[in-house]
DNA sequence: CGTGTTCGTTATAAGTTCTAACGCACGCTA
DNA sequence: TAGCGTGCGTTAGAACTTATAACGAACACG
């Protein structure tokens, strides 16, 4: 028999800990900010003492950047789920916008202001890869256009390390690039709150800038 | 005479002291980030002991906000005088990327990831409208293009509150906008180190972007 | 039913922000 | 020029924080 998905009883609360401790983490930052979180206010509200969380997490930082990874772990099983079921290019982006607005701050674990010394774990990077790869898919599924290819295409001939082995041409590598920068732009700068008070709908901001991206000539 | 120029020796020693505070505050959040900022840190590299500093700030927070505000002032600087030499709209990108790329932890000061329950105060709002309505004025100045309104400039023309009494048409609205976000996507994820091997280089893809916001029709 | 690993505790160190009280020194004014 | 008041820097201390160390108890496993 497998033996592999029998976990012994003190595994099994272990996970459970710390999944709570994860919960409270992640109530904290959605109130205050990630530079706000405390492991000894997550301690007290589980009633239990400061110390006793470092049995689970060998730091405040490696708890944070476990939230990251289960942020980006997250985002990648949603376009990953979505592309599975045949979702294209608008699909995918509603995905995101979803993703994004249900939780902001996660949002904001994986695309925030970076701490300048941090470096994430190889794991991590790997995961965002394998976004980059499920857009990479649904942006070379999408097609071509007809126009000629752009100066930074042509660069983009040359430079295409990013996208491994993956068949796409350089058009759709341009196009899964900038998938990428216009709706952060606009998702970032809304959730930042940038937009409140200016009167229009970020949603429909979103979805021009969609409407852009699909249509290939970008307006 | 106008007594206002005079100021006091007491003044001028404290105007001295709060920019030499901010001073080192600024090298330490560009080392370490701005969540590491730390006031004792700051009174001991300035040979004075820690509550001393609160002479000249109230809280860390205040120390904050202050570099927030010295942010948006020194970017809406930049962005004034270089409207009033006359750049065009791609001159207004070079200078927004230049900005950026001097001191990549202020870009985030200004645009990063945001405190949940902050709130900013009102005169710093007021240099974010200055710094919008110098973007407005760049793209009213750009002129127009000939295709049909979108939908979102549609909506944009019943929602510009924010526009004020800017007489730019919905169109310079949408490109004002769209300058804004694309830019900002495209910057922010290259300063937060987003790109870091994936082989192309940001400065195309931000010219690419640049481009097709100024040829009218996007890409 | 022992035995050993794991868990949670308290105590402690070293750091942080921030307030309070004290004293000195500087600059303005008489 | 002499004094007085304001402002500055100090130390002391409270209330936090992260993190380590040592201890004891509970639990699972052989």
């Amino acid at each position: 028999m497998a033996e592999t998905g029998t976990r012994t009883p003190r595994e099994r609360y272990r996970d459970q800990v710390r999944t709570e401790i994860k919960d409270h983490a992640r109530e904290q930052i959605a109130t205050a900010g990630a530079s706000a979180l405390s492991l000894n206010a997550i301690a007290k509200r589980m009633g239990m003492s400061g110390p006793a969380l470092y049995r689970y997490f060998a730091s405040r930082d490696d708890l944070i950047t476990e939230l990251v990874r289960d942020a980006y772990r997250s985002l990648a099983d949603s376009f990953r789920t979505a592309a599975e079921t045949g979702t294209d290019l608008p699909g995918l982006a509603h995905t995101l916008r979803a993703w994004a607005l249900a939780d902001p701050q996660r949002y904001f674990l994986v695309y925030g202001t970076p701490v300048p010394g941090y470096h994430a774990p190889d794991d991590i990077t790997g995961i965002a890869s394998e976004i980059m790869t499920t857009l990479l898919d649904a942006c070379a599924a999408a097609g071509l256009s007809d126009g000629p290819a752009t100066p930074f295409e042509t660069h983009l001939g040359d430079h295409r390390d990013w996208a491994g082995d993956h068949p796409a041409p350089p058009e759709s590598l341009h196009r899964a690039l900038t998938f990428w920068t216009r709706l952060h732009g606009v998702l970032s700068l809304e959730l930042a709150g940038h937009f409140t008070g200016m009167g229009f709908d970020p949603a429909e901001l979103f979805a021009s800038e969609l409407a852009g991206l699909v249509e290939q000539r970008g307006e």
